[in-house]
DNA sequence: TGATCTTTTGTACGATAGTACAAATCACAT
DNA sequence: ATGTGATTTGTACTATCGTACAAAAGATCA
């Protein structure tokens, strides 16, 4: 006999509930919300449609559970990162940490409910392309705080560079990080074979390191341009 | 009186063909394409449903019609940009030369098809967020053959960098490229009204600052992953 | 066991999706 | 002016959508 749960939590099955939350995860990070059905996740979580509606009332209801559950966890760890990267001494390699603490939780696999996950941060990738409300106002609500956060930290080990200039960079880096997570197949597909846009420490360490080179930019001058323009000009 | 068009090209009105499409880049680059219906194209483009199916048969020809419409003048302007940036001498200013030929036309105002324009470099970022199979499979086709050129002449600036490392570098840029589409007012949020996302001479400028400099980071030592500190000997 | 609550199932309803198609309308050559 | 081919309209068909809801099934405890 297998073991008995609470009695407030029990269910024919081990945990629909949550069958239910792991499916529509997977479903819509790789296919957008709307090209997703309720029936396609019930199908794929071997459950049926009304028992979608039972837990989560509407679709919408379902996305925003998915988010909820892994704000907390995810900002939680995510400062626990920033404040170790924010101990390391010297300023070169705090900026590494710093970036490092912001980009590697967004790779980790599997279900990992703390590091946020693959799979979440993908999914987020593409709610902000669709333009989803339901995720954009869960997004401005949770995420700036932390984003902030980092921008900070790294505008504090790089005093030289302008705020302006580390928001820009920082949205570049969120950029980049999303598209490595919504097609990897790319990266292997233009170097040949040469690389491993699927491997996770691959890509981290890549991104690691083209961003904290971005971060290390001079600043922009907004009064004049220094250097001189290339020949090139877009308008005719 | 107007200009009277050729016995093979009349509609009742100007072009309703034209119109369609515009309307139809203009909702699937903001709402992804499984949200938008035929019947909201057709209406925000002053048409009807049916004519929408008479001009391109279905929904999907109707978006292979809009990547057919940019690709080859988009690509055709890319290649003279890059022939240009090719021929500047100094390896520094050909660098950012190339990453601004490719940069700059992606932000292009309007309905500038030699450009390929804001509109349709914002519909391929969510298309691609949304796993389109059209689109993947147009985008595999056209895009390619640019992106290497690209990635070459970049090669050829950066001889002692591996590759590989340009291959996810310039992965990087078409991310942060995108991201800086899809969700603009993120950056003016995020900088507290300070910068302005929505304005690509800023975006365009901080994308080149910032991308230049993330290709002239050190080479990525596959046999030691684990570096002790980061080298800055990226810019001089 | 039987009462009670939670969960799952099955099904149905109205709305809307993509698309097809005949009729109406237009531009233009004759 | 009239016939002809291209385009637009209006409408209808079928499929599928999100959701609601009653009944069935399971779990829990007196």
């Amino acid at each position: 006999m297998v073991r008995k749960p609470t009695s407030k939590e029990s269910a024919r099955k081990p945990n629909m509930r949550e069958a239910i939350l792991a499916a529509a995860e997977e479903l819509f990070a790789t296919n957008g919300f709307n090209a997703v059905s309720v029936r396609d996740i019930a199908q794929a979580a071997g459950a049926n449609p009304g028992s979608v509606t039972y837990h989560f009332k509407t679709k919408d209801g379902l996305l925003l559970e998915i988010y909820r559950r892994h704000c907390g966890p995810m900002n939680l760890r995510r400062s626990e990162l920033l404040a170790a990267a924010k101990r390391v001494r010297d300023l070169q390699d705090r900026l590494e940490a710093i970036v490092r603490a912001y980009v590697a939780p967004a790779f980790t696999s599997g279900s990992d409910l703390a590091g946020g996950g693959a799979r979440f941060t993908r999914l987020r990738a593409v709610m902000s392309a669709e333009g989803n409300e339901v995720a954009r106002k869960i997004i401005a609500q949770t995420f700036d705080d932390t984003s902030h956060a980092f921008i900070d930290a790294i505008h504090e080990s790089l005093p030289h560079i302008p705020r302006t200039d580390i928001v820009w960079r920082s949205h570049f880096l969120l950029g980049a990080l999303y598209y490595s997570l919504v097609t990897p197949d790319r990266v292997s597909r233009l170097s040949r074979g040469e690389a491993d846009g699927s491997d996770p420490a691959n890509a981290i360490e890549q991104l690691v390191q083209a961003t904290v080179a971005a971060f290390q930019a001079p600043a922009l001058d907004q009064a004049a341009p220094a250097r001189r323009r290339p020949v090139v000009s877009s308008k005719t």
